[in-house]
DNA sequence: CTGAAAGCGCTAACAA
DNA sequence: TTGTTAGCGCTTTCAG
């Protein structure tokens, strides 16, 4: 019978050994035209790039992996995306890898454990080139485990001495805001945030020792009744306010942990009747972009940015084999809207 | 000198050839363990297992890949993450996937040659096991290529009859929005949205076909300085509600392609001094979150579900060996919020 | 139950 | 300039 054609039957695609016998030349030129290597005749190589063509061949990115040791990827570890900053941050990331040769590979962590497990597994295979985790502290033993990688790794929105990161300083950030209330007037200053005790995401801890700090140093001492905390979404951020706002001495000023809390006060005052900003004022933290629609006093911590920066800055070490550990800051500023203004009541 | 010692250096990592030799065991054995085959006496297991344990040991997930064949991982292909939109399906999509055995390498196309080149790249490369298309419509010839290719594809947001997609029937949403429009009492309802023949995004033609026709079928003639084309975002929605708005005779109701685009519409009520629903009854598509914060009423199309139903989709068609083609449609809903309400005169 | 050996598809070092 | 060969680290027959 027939059938006996060299191939071209649409079953398994074509190898390099497929392209070379078809050529009449060696894996190894196949291989060169495939890698530009300059040291192939012309005519061979147009040889080859018409086998390439007829055989519609392209290289296994896996073989090559496996071969060469890159994988042209990078990873990117993050809290499963459910706030807008992730988000932002990510879309930062995306933009900044556009024109590069490198591929994106997303490891979103639901949980804690699938945190360690992601932080465990891609530090110490050759997955990808680099990592780059967004908004996950790693602990000092997962650090230190990501420093000894031959992985270079970069923490966005996370800090630690042992590694690279890009960083806004949440301090001056919990101060400029508590400043602006004070001198706007306000004395009875609420702070409404995340667990202050949960290690897994820290920033928070900053922003209100930033409150704290400003408060005590302009004389108004802290009260503990003013403080709540709770899970960082928009309906606990309601009920947290709403407890605020029931107190006998209710605030005149919150200072939400993030824009997305900020959102869940500006719920509540609305279900209260209260008007924004004579009644109440309130100020963000982190400048997404619903707080441009909501007219939202904020933080802008330029969360975009930040994912541009972190790129860059994986690009660097992936370039060089230095890697001292480095921090960039992110300069942060205060985006004055409508939800701030000063207390009607002037003490 | 010493430090002949033979290995525990932190150089390379340990592969299963040093695990094999520590254990004493051959190199299949330890592959073996390493994939829960029964056929290994529990004696050599715990010595495997010991082995890799003092080494540290973890098998090169490349090497797997190549070997088997698979990658344990899915692509997903989808158009940059600017419209919120997409980041809601990408958010169903991981959540479908979280506890399965799958990761996700994630294509954002920026650019239409982008997404040719990842539409190419992926369908005939065995980087990713499956993949899933989202808001990205293929040309005839691309969908016979990921027909014709050995990577099971669906398509989310996006049709095509060669191929499994996950979909909305936005005729029957164009229509409801139309209905509900002139139920209430409207005639002048206006259609702002994408560019009709953009073929990147067609779904907007078919809310547009059902526009169209629920107003002739009401015996309202279609009135082509009612239909405004722009760039899906928010501030040309801006620049096309005025245009609509400064009418002579102006729209009582404006249909939006999108909710982002619904968002433009209502800013520039808001500049014009217009009251909502009052003056103007504004309608979306889609169902973002922001629809909710803002009262927009709008169809809800589901956008988490479909990232989730898609990944069902591709689950299946990974695990048989058929794959003919079929459409699973998302049932679509009117939300009925605050932004659509009778207009002040009845003609 | 286990070891040895043959690939997976490619790159890179080495001769020719 | 080119072909050949030896891996990359793993899975998977195939004998034993």
């Amino acid at each position: 019978m027939t059938d006996k054609s060299p191939l071209n039957s649409h079953s398994m695609p074509a190898t390099i050994r497929d392209v070379a016998k078809r050529a009449n030349v060696g894996i190894g030129t196949v291989s060169r035209v495939l890698n530009h290597n300059p040291s192939v005749s012309e005519d061979t190589r147009q040889r080859v790039l018409a086998a390439i063509a007829e055989l519609d061949y392209r290289p296994n990115p896996i073989a090559r992996q496996l071969s060469t040791g890159r994988t042209h990827t990078i990873g990117v570890i993050l809290p499963y995306l459910t706030m807008p900053s992730y988000v932002e941050r990510l879309r930062g990331v995306q933009h900044a890898l556009l024109d590069t040769e490198y591929d994106l590979i997303l490891f979103s962590a639901g949980t804690p454990a699938q945190r360690d497990t992601y932080f465990e597994d891609l530090s110490r295979t050759p997955r990808v080139d680099g990592i780059l985790v967004i908004s996950l502290p790693p602990t000092d033993r997962q650090a230190r485990q990501f420093a000894a990688s031959r992985v270079p790794t970069v923490l966005v929105d996370a800090y630690h001495p042992d590694l690279c990161c890009v960083v806004v300083d949440d301090i001056q950030g919990g101060s400029m805001v508590t400043q602006y209330l004070i001198d706007l007037g306000h004395r009875k200053i609420a702070f409404l945030g995340d667990f202050l005790e949960t290690p897994f995401y820290p920033s928070i801890r900053y922003r209100f020792d930033g409150y704290r700090r400003t408060l005590e140093k302009a004389g108004i001492p802290f009260q503990s009744e003013y403080l709540v905390e709770g899970d960082n979404d928009r309906s606990t951020a309601r009920q947290l306010a709403r407890q605020l706002l029931t107190l006998p001495d209710p605030p005149t000023a919150i200072f939400a942990g993030c824009d997305t809390q900020a959102i869940g006060v500006l719920d509540t005052a609305r279900e209260m009747g209260l008007r924004i900003p004579t009644d109440l004022s309130v100020i963000g933290y982190d400048g997404i972009r619903d707080a441009e629609y909501l007219n939202l006093t904020t933080v802008e911590q330029h969360l975009f940015t930040s994912g541009v920066e972190g790129v860059k800055l994986l690009l660097e070490l992936l370039a060089k084999t230095t890697s001292a550990p480095c921090q960039k800051y992110i300069p942060i500023e205060l985006t004055m809207r409508g939800t701030a203004a000063p207390p009607i009541h002037r003490i």
